[in-house]
DNA sequence: AAACCCCTTTGATGCAGGTCATTTGCGACT
DNA sequence: AGTCGCAAATGACCTGCATCAAAGGGGTTT
């Protein structure tokens, strides 16, 4: 839980370099200005550190600024499901809203820090600032069409296909914050990849193996480089 | 496209039976009648009648009044993904918000009525009524939280477990519509089915015949009768 | 540097569900 | 009543991925 003192105070968002992709472009100044005010920052968090737990009162939503986290929850037969990867700029947390607790949890997959946006403040800025409203409109229906893009991947494609289109996803996600597409660290192991992809381990260690076989990647442990882009798209079947 | 004449015009929000499913019940009663006046119902749409189709230009959110409607996408190879059912009471549309134009098309299984509401005057709206602004937001977060709960059933579990999660998720959802939990008409099709849970429709039809022998269902075409809730339950994974 | 742990890779085998093909049943139309 | 058409059921076979098992690094601890 990302404690609520002024750590890194000096931050505002006006000059964090990822305003342009968790703030809504249309805000001027002084109202970057309020937001600012209400956004609590925290400090970093270390691997496996939880940024909320399952059945946590939901209070917030969250801004990864630097490192990546991973959503995930589990059912009644203690089964994880990892829901979701989150990168720097993103925003997590909303699936909250609709209940008073949690039913996620999040958790750093590396050395990571968030932004704390509370959601009670939020709601009440939302109502003198109608970009911002429609700007979290937006942010959850992307979600739901993220998501619902994810229901179509592990209902119709294959091991191989799933794996092309997380690749060709982080991949282009890197681009928006202007860091290489082709070659990139990758936060999370190969069990959380199998567990996102309704996949075991030993089928994404294989499907690595193979792409590297034919020449579609170099995989280095967690470091990838992407050596055949339309290769890939054309498996992930864009 | 529901046609925005004065249709049903008798109709309103107060007296709508399934108000209490769609609407904030914090709604204090001459709110109510400010959102109706911005609720359009249209003519009854008939079987295979779309409400939107992909590529539409996004303008408004709906609500089932009678029938049932499927969202689906379709990717750029063509193959179909149905993303939801929607009964009567129910809110479908919201994945339009983050584009200008809907992702998903929305057709109706049967004879169904839908109430539009236009999102931009639902925006304005919301920002003098706080409560309908809560309401939205706990809607969408609704939605992200039920998509998330089909990945974890598409990629964790097997035939007989899903099909017994969406048989259960209907009867819960006709029991809030005070229906019978226990005998219902399926407003879908086998094939719908199978491309909703990630199955072809050979393997519906067999877990629909295996539930029968083992005394879960009675299955009679689109007819269900559950003769054995705690057994579903269980293979529901609770 | 040895011991340990955890993550990853690779191989051998089995099975759930896909694919293909045929049959059955029912409603609509003539 | 007969024919067409479509949804659903059933059977035979096949395959992609899971499962089980083992072994190979790389990092941390003592």
């Amino acid at each position: 839980m990302p404690v609520s003192c002024p750590h890194n105070a000096e931050i505002n968002c006006r000059d964090c370099r990822m305003n342009t992709l968790c703030l809504p472009i249309a805000l001027e100044l002084d109202e970057v200005e309020r937001l600012n005010e209400i956004v609590q920052r925290g400090r970093p968090l270390h691997r496996d550190e939880h940024v909320y737990s399952s059945g946590n009162e939901f209070k917030a939503v969250y801004a990864v600024r630097s490192g990546s986290i991973k959503t995930y929850s589990v059912n009644d037969k203690g089964v994880e499901q990892v829901t979701g990867f989150y990168l720097p700029g993103e925003i997590f947390g909303m699936d909250g809203i609709a209940h008073t607790h949690h039913a996620n949890a999040a958790v750093a997959m590396e050395t990571s820090a968030v932004c704390e946006i509370p959601f009670s403040r939020l709601e009440d800025l939302s109502i003198t600032m109608p970009s911002l409203q429609r700007h979290f409109f937006k942010l959850m229906s992307k979600e739901i069409t993220s998501d619902q893009q994810l229901i179509t991947l592990l209902s119709k494609n294959s091991a191989e296909e799933r794996i092309a289109t997380l690749l060709l996803s982080i991949s282009a996600r890197n681009a928006k914050r202007n860091l290489s597409s082709v070659r990139f660290r990758l936060p999370m192991s190969r069990a959380d990849i199998g567990n996102y992809l309704g996949l075991t381990v030993e089928t994404v260690s294989r499907v690595f193996s193979r792409f590297q076989k034919q020449q579609l990647l170099n995989v280095d442990k967690k470091e990838i480089e992407i050596r055949d882009v339309p290769g890939l798209q054309e498996l992930s079947n864009s």
